[in-house]
DNA sequence: CATAATTTTCAGAAATTACTGAAAGTTTAG
DNA sequence: CTAAACTTTCAGTAATTTCTGAAAATTATG
């Protein structure tokens, strides 16, 4: 399957920029591939249309699925597996959010938790632990920020991200309104 | 200079995650080992304190210099560069936010403002041409958010993430008092 | 159950990225 | 200007990651 030239530019540019979100060229051809592709792709296709071999579609389509970012299609009347983009570009954004979070902060957030309570010993140990609860604090402040985003309507979503500079005037009115109850 | 077992372990953690957060393992030790340390630090000290060669020290500093998040301090009677981390741990997590999204968005908005304008010369480029619209004010919606946020206040910022669940109410709020003007 | 179709795995090869340490470059002091 | 103190660069090497392709495993068909 020969690509449009557009096509082509918009995949080799997913496979570069692929290692900077986290996964490698492979990987991010294949899902630029199958994000523009309207119909769903057998591992054969993306091997041939990206001149890779098939152990490594294997690999990357396991990769995508560990991300939650594909999904299997069955083609009646064909054995292959055929793979689809999971849901909207909206969709798969929030996704990519979610894992990188799980892979970037959950476990820093585990470790920081698990090394806080103890005490320190001397005044420059006192100042490691104090930034590392700033640390940890502040991790912990947006995974529960993300969770709270994730469970908004993407209308909702939308709509707060429209709000632009809004979103200033919005937190005044609130505090007028709340009377500065939740201040600290 | 020996760190303390706890350090270590903190400094040995950032450097394992380092490639997760877009540089490599030195780069994170020495991020972390300027974050956790009360005085600013030079080069051979950096060096000898994690066991690498100080030509590696030299550019993992340079690295994070070009992100921002640490800045030369000059000792009195020293002729040696000194580093401390740049601002408090939320200014530092700010600029790893800018600093990311220049590098993982911005190249992509790039290319996809340079390639959107063409028209789709079939259906299935017309398909792929739709999709790739999406991402691209996917892209721009979250840059503007983004920028946006970024104006705010530490204080501001703050409140707003801890809002959590209200910020659901608070939407409908002004969705009432607005009459729902900016609805699409 | 046997066999054909398909997918996955993984050892070795290729490509990329990171690191060292010595040489080159720069800055400061006298 | 010269020398000493310090930093950066970069060629070569080491470590890591990615990729291939053939063999093993799995799944479906008759």
């Amino acid at each position: 399957m020969e690509l449009p030239e557009k096509a082509k530019v918009f995949v080799f540019h997913f496979g570069e920029m692929g290692s900077r979100w986290g996964f490698n060229r492979t990987v991010g051809q294949i899902l630029a591939l199958l994000v523009i592709h309207p119909k769903a792709l057998n591992a054969d296709q993306i091997a041939q249309t990206l001149s890779i071999s098939r152990g490594n579609v294997s690999m990357g389509l396991k990769e995508l699925q560990s991300w939650r970012l594909i999904q299997l299609q069955h083609v009646a009347g064909d054995r292959k597996d055929y793979f689809i983009t999971a849901g909207t570009i909206w969709d798969m954004a929030k996704t990519v959010f979610e894992e990188r979070r799980k892979r970037e902060i959950d476990p820093t957030l585990s470790l920081l938790r698990a090394n806080l309570l103890e005490d320190a010993q001397n005044e420059d140990e006192e100042y490691a632990q104090q930034r590392i609860e700033e640390i940890h604090d502040l991790l912990e402040l947006l995974t529960q920020w993300g969770d709270h985003l994730n469970t908004l309507s993407p209308e909702k979503l939308e709509s707060l991200m429209k709000l632009g500079s809004g979103i200033s005037k919005l937190l005044d009115m609130k505090d007028k309104i709340m009377g500065k109850k939740n201040q600290d």
